[in-house]
DNA sequence: AGAAAAAATGAATGATCATTCATTCACTCT
DNA sequence: AGAGTGAATGAATGATCATTCATTTTTTCT
């Protein structure tokens, strides 16, 4: 990851790698077997480091579905998830999802996984606010591109634009489409 | 542009391309002096077929600030830019962007030119409304933001998701941040 | 300690590529 | 027609890389 970040994924050799590691030319193929293997399993460790705090996330907050989802969506604008080089290796293999259906494959039932917990947190609090005309399915899907597209503009404008400029966007759209919950934006 | 979004870009050869038009091998390095430059002239011409767009759909729109910005959402969402393989060409160089300087000041450029413009669209709307506590420029960036994320989640998911949801997400955005302008979506 | 297993080395191999350039081709003038 | 110009060819070059593997080093047992 440190190499996809500083050298971009298309450059990073298997001797960069190594050489990030301390160790000798051949130890890439010895423990991965095969770059292309070595991408792939990097992709599902990114995926499984943002699951691993995601649930902790969801286990430290309340039992209010506004709380819940307000710490869902803070998670993606902490430093250890909105780090700009772990952006970029998102991007990297976001970059390639045309034209490797592996890479595909892995960002899509991850995507699931959270379009389900969130749409259920959107569907509670929209329930309780009796927000009409508000599909919960859409207004996830809508947050999780919110922070995708927030992430981009912290990776290519990082000097007018940070994680709580971001956070305050996020911020935004919850309180114009979930008003009777986050009016005053008491949290963080 | 075909190459990068058929092979990724850090697969795409010199050969690639040049088979891709039909020439013969050393074609690009005589044309382009060198495969950097033409990737850096890819993402220009992407860049500037946008812009072309943008200034065209803004010139078509009416005189109403409303319908101007909803053209302009609209237009990310259009076939003609809306495009799965257009669409892996941006990500291919927005994977990049940290590792190459060069794609990001392309990017970085580009993103202020309509930050300008959509943000002044929306200072006017907010004027004409009255929307109190909404900061314009805020506003644009969210607006941008939530675009790149749909275009991410039309690459990733196509099965499930398509321009016409991605637009019914920006519609949903825009009726909820400047509900007196948007309240029926009349338009498109 | 010392045998056995596991991890790591790093030189060698073969493939792929960007780049170069002498030559050929196509077209435009007069 | 034929000289002159610009475009295109494609073989050759040299560099970079992923991958392999015989050998060495380190760790883990008893």
């Amino acid at each position: 990851m440190k190499c996809i970040a500083r050298k971009g994924m298309g450059s990073t050799t298997l001797g960069d790698v190594a050489k990030e590691a301390g160790l000798s030319a051949g130890i890439v193929n010895l423990h991965f077997e095969s770059k292309e293997n070595l991408l792939n399993e990097t992709l599902k460790f990114l995926a499984n480091d943002y699951k691993t705090q995601f649930d902790r996330a969801l286990a430290r907050a309340g039992d209010q579905p506004a709380d819940r989802l307000l710490a869902a969506m803070a998670l993606d604008f902490k430093p250890s998830i909105c780090d700009r080089r772990k952006l970029a290796v998102w991007f990297a293999f976001w970059g390639e999802v045309k034209s490797r259906p592996a890479y595909r494959k892995i960002c899509d039932e991850s995507d699931r996984y959270y379009e389900d917990i969130v749409g259920e947190l959107c569907r509670a609090v929209i329930d309780e606010g009796q927000y009409s005309n508000v599909d919960p399915l859409a207004a996830a899907n809508a947050l999780k591109a919110l922070t995708n597209g927030l992430w981009l503009t912290c990776l290519i404008s990082p000097q007018t634009w940070d994680r709580h400029h971001a956070m305050d966007a996020v911020m935004s759209y919850l309180r114009n489409a979930f008003p009777k919950h986050y009016a005053n934006d008491s949290k963080n």
